[in-house]
RNA sequence: GCUCAGAUGGUGGAACUGGUAGACACGCAGGACUUAAAAUCCUGUUCCCGUUAAAGGAGUGCGGGUUCGAUUCCCGCUCUGAGUACCA
């Protein structure tokens, strides 16, 4: 029989499920491997043929990991709590639960369709209590332990509270709030207990915070900074504002440090890597103390103004200090003479969005606050000015301004007629700032003649002793805000009682998240959990906001690993054996999302001793975004006008003929190529012109029941354009356009005229022979609007799941990104049947020889098992599939038909191609279902051991012709043999060659 | 601005350590089979010049360099994509 793709793979998806052949064993011998994909968001829209592109990659090394003998992990879920399902709730009123319960639905359905070999007995999902019990769980770990910076790791909080029953707040050293109290022991013990909780809650790794968050009203929440693009919301768009609220926050900053040394360790593409470097923002530097001038009695609540610098040998260079106009000092710092300025001067700023002061980072802006501090070193005078290119949320909020070295502050200071003092001997500042380290220095009291080491060390070494300052490192990343102001999340397990946080209790857990009447906020403001009726903790009210979405996704690869245990997220031998994930695919826009929420949930279960390692994911491969090649057609826009015709009566211009144009003329479309002679050339702009007014003419003779109304009518020669359209992807084909699916499909073509690549015409009447519509060519994003969606269910109807896996991954090297299209695709389909028919003889009946395979076909298996090898452990998969094509092709060139052969090829191709090489296994007349678990054959390089070598000759480096040389031969033979052949002569034309390179089974060159 | 990735035929791409650039596939052109179409098979297909066949020449974004030899290494530039940004 043919090749029935259909037959063969509902068939062997059906077997894989009965018989659970992919089911990863807890205990066994052999050695595990975890290959892990990003789970996905169940969205409404379903799967397009982007997101299987990582699935099926992972899937091959999956399956090539179990053909080499490893217990292969390969589980899938889903991420299903989040924010489109709830504002679908929000418009329907549909219960988000059930939303999600269908889009996993088609989900499961498009991916069982593919040939995934999942272990679905494992599948998670991060909405299902039994899931977000542990999602809670851990949460409350954090609640319940601490940083301490001495062990630099996390410990419990009850070691915290020991230590201050015996030793007060003293030897404390902690990642903390800002604001911790100092007391002694007894003091301690004094204190009430919720003043305990109190103090205690300033160094909990999951904390309450007043902050200042992302607010988006339209959304009704919270969002992360990862969330928030250019002040407008990821999702949806809307627009973020600034908003000080009490939230609960994730103390990830306590292992910035960690976060960022663990990167050298694994093996992430390195722009990954880069992307979370620069996301945890270390810089080095120092904070130093500026003693605030206060004569007078103004100035109160602080003595000094703290700067961050990561130039702190600068300093003699200060002639000025700069503070955010959000700073706290600044009321307090603006003199009566300077206030009206720096009023005028907030409010200027307060007007201008995130966005506008971006863009206009090059305008020099600032008020002065008639203030000024000392110079810790010097004690020179140096102005306080307040100006937005200081940001409250980075350092102190106050910068130290040298205007020799920094080109802002340059700028700043030429602006504001400020000095500008040279530090070092070798800067030239005369246009611009300076920022080199080298030379020495100059105007700088002790550092004069220092060189840039050795100042900085002098320096901070001269501010610790006068205790106004010290070498500090500080990172851009912030505390992540836990806490969404929406329904569809997992509950936070934590009730409050006389204002403070408490947890549940653990039995407690799950804390289900309740039913509500509306999805929207209460009356209030509160939270939708407002709206759950007797929804009450004994002691108290629970906790209304829901955590964010990256909660339920930082542990998940771990609940796979034992993911029905109800006693523990995993359990210690499961997590003892698979350790951690071998190799995780996904999309790189989780860089400092996700992957980071991840790393630091790992480390602090590493801490407290519940995994082993201090790393999730040893290796991670980034699939390319697949974007969308959208398709246009060019139709001609026009319009009919008329003379004006007077009702008479009132003078008014009466005119109903106008509706009824566009049904006089239908519409008309042009190829391609006149589209491109339409942009270009004038005459032929003409003859378009002149075609659609005799075809209107016309068509007002046929078609219309009083061709007189039209009199006088016209087309305007100069409103008239050509307008390309989008058009469903699916209705064209290599970009030839089918005319009658397009006819049929919509009602305003169903009459086009179309004007072919030839130059004829197409009528609904009289379609034209040879001619065809060529549709012009976008890329774009993949989306419903644009038309160019391309769906897995429509190729596999048409091709099956074995050509589409293998032309997913033929398309071009798996970590680029790159256009869906659908050109190529009969190639990987005439290659499987190829495949087929090399079974079977002409009467599509199988047939395979038992004879010993002879050197040539033994050559290209062996070829062929080695290059798959090679090419999925790097991950180059585009390679492997032509690699098969030319093994194919060689094999049936050899007319081979030898069992030995085809079963190993059938192994190897298995990875790739499941169902096809599942079938064809069985008619070989192995047991169903051991394919999966086969060997893979063993790769012999005596097979591939050549005599003889075709060696390039080529002549100054440019190849002039080949020559069959024994491979035996050394190479001062091989230049004597080569001398010594005639066409090389005639190359030579009797001359000697200076020099004859000869490197051994590659090349030969002679320089002349 | 900064950081990173990339640029190869009509198209997707291959060339792994410097060694025959364009594998494999699509598309296109021609042919076979067929009453015809589909399917299948065969041949050709980087460009220029040219021919009976040839023989030349150019060529991996641009300009230079190292080398017997560069898509690959080095320097400078252009363009495209991604990330990020008054980060002190």
């Amino acid at each position: 029989m043919d090749y029935q793709f259909k037959d063969i793979e509902q068939k062997w998806q059906q077997f894989w499920a009965d018989n659970q052949t992919f089911k990863a064993e807890d205990k066994t011998t052999k050695p595990k491997y975890y290959v892990l994909d990003m789970f996905p968001y169940p969205s409404g829209a379903g799967l397009h043929v982007g997101h299987p592109l990582g699935y099926i990659a992972s899937d091959i090394f999956a399956r090539y990991k179990r053909l080499k003998g490893f217990n292969v992990l390969h589980p899938m879920g889903y991420d299903s709590f989040g924010l489109p399902a709830e504002q679908y709730a929000i418009q329907t009123g549909q219960h988000p639960a059930v939303t999600t319960e269908a889009n996993i639905a088609t989900y499961r359905r498009q991916l069982d369709q593919i040939g995934f070999s999942f272990d679905w007995s494992r599948e998670v999902r991060t909405s299902s209590p039994d899931y977000y019990k542990w999602t809670q769980w851990i949460f409350m770990q954090l609640f319940n332990n601490w940083y301490n910076k001495d062990a630099d790791k996390a410990q419990s909080i009850t070691k915290l509270i020991e230590h201050f029953e015996s030793n007060g707040s003293a030897g404390v050293n902690a990642v903390c709030d800002e604001e911790v109290s100092t007391f002694t022991a007894n003091e301690w013990k004094a204190k009430s207990a919720n003043e305990q909780q109190k103090e205690l809650l300033k160094y909990r790794l999951t904390y309450l915070r007043e902050s200042t968050v992302n607010w988006c009203p339209a959304l009704g929440t919270v969002l992360a900074n990862d969330e928030v693009k250019d002040g407008f919301s990821e999702r949806g768009g809307y627009p973020v504002e600034q908003k000080k609220m009490m939230q609960w926050s994730m103390r990830i900053t306590a292992y910035a440090e960690r976060l960022l040394k663990g990167l050298d360790k694994i093996d992430w593409p390195e722009p990954l890597k880069e992307m979370q470097r620069n996301w945890i923002g270390k810089s080095t530097g120092a904070s130093v103390k500026f003693p605030i001038e206060s004569q007078e009695s103004r100035i109160k609540s602080q003595e000094y103004i703290e700067v961050f610098t990561t130039r702190v040998d600068t300093i003699f260079g200060v002639t000025f200090l700069v503070i955010a106009p959000e700073h706290e000092l600044v009321a307090e710092l603006t003199t009566s003479e300077q206030k009206a300025a720096i009023d005028a001067y907030i409010v200027q700023t307060k007007k201008k969005s995130e966005l506008d002061r971006m863009a206009d980072a090059k305008t020099v802006s600032g008020a002065f606050t008639g203030s000024y501090v000392l110079n810790p070193l010097n004690g020179e005078k140096v102005q306080i000015w307040i100006a937005d290119y200081v940001l409250a949320g980075y350092g102190t909020g106050a910068v130290m301004a040298v205007p020799s070295g920094d080109q802002r502050d340059y700028l700043f200071a030429k602006h504001f007629n400020l000095p500008i003092v040279a530090i070092l001997d070798t800067q030239n500042i005369e246009t611009e700032a300076d920022p080199t380290k080298e030379g020495k220095y100059i105007n700088s009291d002790f550092a004069n003649g220092l060189g840039y080491k050795e100042a900085t060390a002098a320096i901070i070494a001269k501010l610790e002793s006068l205790g106004l300052g010290k070498a500090k490192v500080n990172f851009r990343m912030r505390d992540a805000i836990f806490g969404r102001q929406r329904y569809w999340g997992e509950p936070v397990p934590v009730y409050f009682k006389e204002g403070l946080p408490h947890l549940i209790s653990e039995s407690d857990l799950p804390l289900l998240l309740p039913e509500v009447d509306k999805y929207l906020p209460t009356e209030s403001g509160e939270p939708p959990l407002g709206r759950a009726e007797g929804w009450k903790h004994p002691e108290g009210e629970y906790e209304l906001s829901t955590m964010p979405g990256w909660a339920g996704s930082s542990f998940y690869w771990y609940r796979y690993m034992d993911a029905h245990n109800n006693k523990e997220f995993a359990s210690k031998e499961a997590i003892a054996y698979w350790k951690d994930v071998d190799l995780y695919i996904g999309g790189s826009e989780h860089a400092t999302g996700h992957l980071l929420y991840s790393r630091f949930w790992n480390k602090f279960l590493k801490d407290i001793d519940l995994v082993i390692e201090e790393e999730p994911f040893k290796k991670l491969i980034n699939q390319g975004m697949i974007q969308g090649r959208s398709n246009f057609i060019y139709k001609i826009g026009y319009s009919v006008s008329y003379p004006p015709v007077y009702d008479g009566e009132d003078d008014t211009i009466f005119d109903k003929r106008s509706n009824e144009s566009d049904k006089i003329l239908p519409q008309i479309l042009i190829s391609k190529k006149w589209y491109n002679e339409y942009l270009s050339n004038k005459n032929y702009r003409k003859f378009l012109y002149d075609f659609l007014r005799d075809e209107f003419l016309k068509n007002i003779q046929q078609n219309s029941t009083d061709a007189s109304m039209y009199n006088g009518a016209f087309i305007d020669e100069d409103i008239f354009k050509v307008i390309p359209t989008h058009v469903d992807v699916n209705i064209v084909e290599n970009d030839i356009l089918n005319i009658k699916k397009l006819r049929g499909s919509r009602k305003d073509c169903q009459n086009a005229i179309f004007i072919l690549e030839d130059g004829s015409m197409s009528y609904p009447t009289n379609p034209g022979k040879d001619g065809t519509y060529i549709c012009g060519v976008e890329i774009e994003k993949m989306s419903k609007s644009k038309f160019n969606v391309v769906n897995p269910d429509d190729l596999i109807a048409r091709y099956g799941a074995d050509t589409l896996r293998m032309y997913e991954m033929f398309l071009g090297p798996l970590e680029q990104s790159k256009p869906w299209n659908t050109n190529g695709i009969e190639g990987v389909f005439k290659f499987l049947r190829k495949f087929w028919r090399m079974f079977h003889n002409e009467a599509w009946e199988f047939t395979v020889s038992g004879a010993e395979p002879t050197k040539a076909e033994l050559k290209s298996l062996h070829k062929i098992i080695r290059k798959v090898e090679e090419d999925v452990e790097r991950f180059s998969f585009n390679t492997s599939v032509s690699s098969f094509m030319i093994a194919i092709n060689e094999l049936t060139d050899l007319k081979c038909n030898n069992r030995k052969v085809l079963q190993d090829l059938v192994i190897v191709l298995s990875s790739y191609a499941p169902h096809i090489c599942e079938e064809l296994w069985v008619m070989l007349g192995n047991e169903a279902g051991t394919l999966s678990y086969a060997t893979y054959p063993k790769f012999n390089p005596a097979y591939l051991v050549e005599d003889e070598f075709v060696y390039p000759i080529s002549i100054n480096g440019k190849t002039k012709m080949n020559l069959n040389i024994s491979l035996s031969l050394e190479p001062k033979e091989i230049e004597e043999f080569v001398l010594a052949n005639a066409d090389v002569q005639r190359y030579l034309d009797g001359k000697q060659p200076k020099k004859v390179i000869v490197v051994k089974g590659r090349i030969v060159n002679m320089v002349v």
